[in-house]
DNA sequence: TTGAAAGCGATACCAG
DNA sequence: CTGGTATCGCTTTCAA
């Protein structure tokens, strides 16, 4: 508050009143007057009067805001997560400071820092696709800053954590190509770094060993930061379709490599599902209206973004030291559309 | 921060030093010795010390971060706007804080005043659709806030504002559509209230002027809400189609409502073009592998938000009151795709 | 019922 | 070169 704002002082000298008369009527104290309390609200309301929270926040020794820090919110599924944030924290009296990794661990770092530089009560995080330590969160956690992961956890730290069934997820889809008459199913995902991409890999796995086929390693591409530059998408791509035996189907994790791989192969002119399926994780609310509709696992996005936030409030309203985690898994959903058309 | 992070009085204490000394020896001052430097230094780094941000803004006056307010961030639009402000806050060591309205001018007011609640250095606002007066802006921005609309604005208060060249937006698209050889085409828009809609809105109408068309109300729908809600869309579209001489094309503002209308023609099992051709204003990356491909009005989000930083910056830094203020209009970019195909 | 004063953590002026 | 002290705006004992 840089700009003149008015002071519990200036109420107290203009009403000849002392400051913690001023300071106690406001919060309506049994031992101020009614009179007094009446006069004080009054003057209060007239000049506009709002209590410096950061004065506030330096005495009573918490902030009432939480920061968040997703790899971009241009991905749906992180800004419904988000809603889902926002909506009981701003129910619990509580502010929200989002920031972006750009799926960029010195970002992440960075932004972790600049985050409890600025005072929060506690941290919801999904690590950026490049983090492969988390010494930096460590280290605030051992500090007492109560933190909660959701989508991408680490498991060296110990704390709640919310995450879809990921594994369950790569299984349904790629049960569905296999149902769906698809012999070749090459799957394109994140760094194996992240606890997404390693799910979401055995369920695929799962479902090929279920199926009795063969694991092969030429299927699988990783993109190094999560679909975020086209190009690596790209060459993902390529590397399937130079393959003597190229896959007849596709199946992506994350918004931005599913939405990347579609408008590649649309580009290539490729015809989805004839020439090669797709099925892709995505939270897009134009899943239908693709070209073609795309076969897609749902994650309960705005519900992961509840649970999280009710949990890391729990942690930070907590009178005593939390020693007992839980990770809650939420189920996904797969909803089949015309891009992995059975074949014949 | 409410977990035991250490101050400067524990490190005066440990060092037999005094606070200020400290002080000073972290901010690197002049007077003080080389060794002592060195000595509080390397005590800081072991014990990660971190400045408490919200002293130093108590004592400093100002916080280093500035709040935006957007309708939502799931509309790509903002989410690029934001990623834009984000590039440029960061860049000169503010934090931002978003919060959305989700369209309703309560929610607004309240977001506004718990943003400055929370020590805000300056404000960067489009307004919410159901916004019509600006009375809780205004009286911030007299106690020396300093704000910068962006997309929508208002004329009510003098200050810098950054908006796209919607009225060209508006013409561009329509005279495409009349190029195209479409006759009778419409226009579903958000409420009449805010500036984007009446500026499309005019270059909507220019266009047919210029083409010696007749303008029919009957052709123009608003949405309360810009699209937040399908129904208002449902609505909308339902009423053009029950028309006697319903229209043969439509232009679409916002992305809400463009892709709402796109999935909602989807599903009547109205062909596009054929049937009815669909231009519409979307900053989504996915316009090319819609269903179809979608004409499309862009909007230089990225840069928008930068533009908006920057002049909030510059009003942040001013050192004296700024009393001119300018507009920035910003060019769109007509893509043209099969949704809007011609004729014949 | 009201007020004086200490203190949250950091900064800056002024003495020494 | 170092330290004491007032201060930012507010909350909270403890006295009066």
């Amino acid at each position: 508050m840089n700009f003149n704002a008015i002071t519990i002082r200036d109420i107290a000298k203009a009403l000849g009143l002392s400051v913690s008369t001023v300071s106690k009527a406001l919060r309506d104290s049994y031992e101020i007057s009614t009179q007094t309390k009446k006069l004080v609200a009054e003057y209060a309301r007239e000049h506009n009067y709002r209590p410096n929270p950061l004065a506030q926040s330096l005495k009573k020794g918490h902030s009432k805001t939480i920061g968040i820090v997703v790899s971009t919110i241009e991905n749906q599924f992180f800004s419904q997560v988000i809603n889902g944030i926002e909506s009981v924290a701003y129910k619990a009296g509580f502010n929200v400071i989002i920031t972006q990794t750009h799926e960029s661990y010195e970002l992440e770092v960075k932004n972790v820092a600049q985050l409890t530089h600025h005072a929060l009560d506690g941290l919801l995080i999904s690590l950026s696709a490049e983090t492969k330590d988390v010494e930096h969160l460590q280290h605030l956690n051992k500090q007492g800053l109560p933190i909660v992961f959701f989508d991408r956890v680490s498991s060296d730290i110990k704390t709640h954590k919310v995450i879809a069934d990921n594994l369950k997820g790569g299984y349904d889809a790629t049960k569905h190509l296999i149902e769906a008459g698809y012999k070749r199913i090459a799957h394109i995902t994140s760094p194996p770094n992240i606890s997404i991409t390693q799910e979401r890999l055995a369920g695929y796995k799962q479902a090929l060993k279920e199926a009795g086929r063969p694991i092969e390693e030429q299927y699988i591409k990783y993109c190094p930061h999560g679909g975020r530059d086209t190009e690596e998408v790209e060459i993902a791509i390529n590397e399937l379709l130079a393959l003597p035996n190229k896959p007849d189907a596709i199946f992506t994790t994350s918004d931005r490599i599913t939405t990347t791989t579609l408008f590649l192969l649309n580009k290539a002119g490729i015809k989805i599902p004839n020439d090669i399926a797709l099925a892709g994780y995505t939270n897009t609310t134009l899943a239908d209206v693709l070209n073609p509709p795309l076969t897609s696992v749902y994650q309960p996005a705005f519900e992961m973004g509840q649970k999280a936030a009710d949990m890391l409030l729990q942690l930070i309203l907590s009178k005593r030291p939390v020693t007992e985690f839980e990770t809650i898994t939420l189920p996904t959903q797969l909803f089949i559309r015309q891009s992995t058309h059975s074949v014949g």
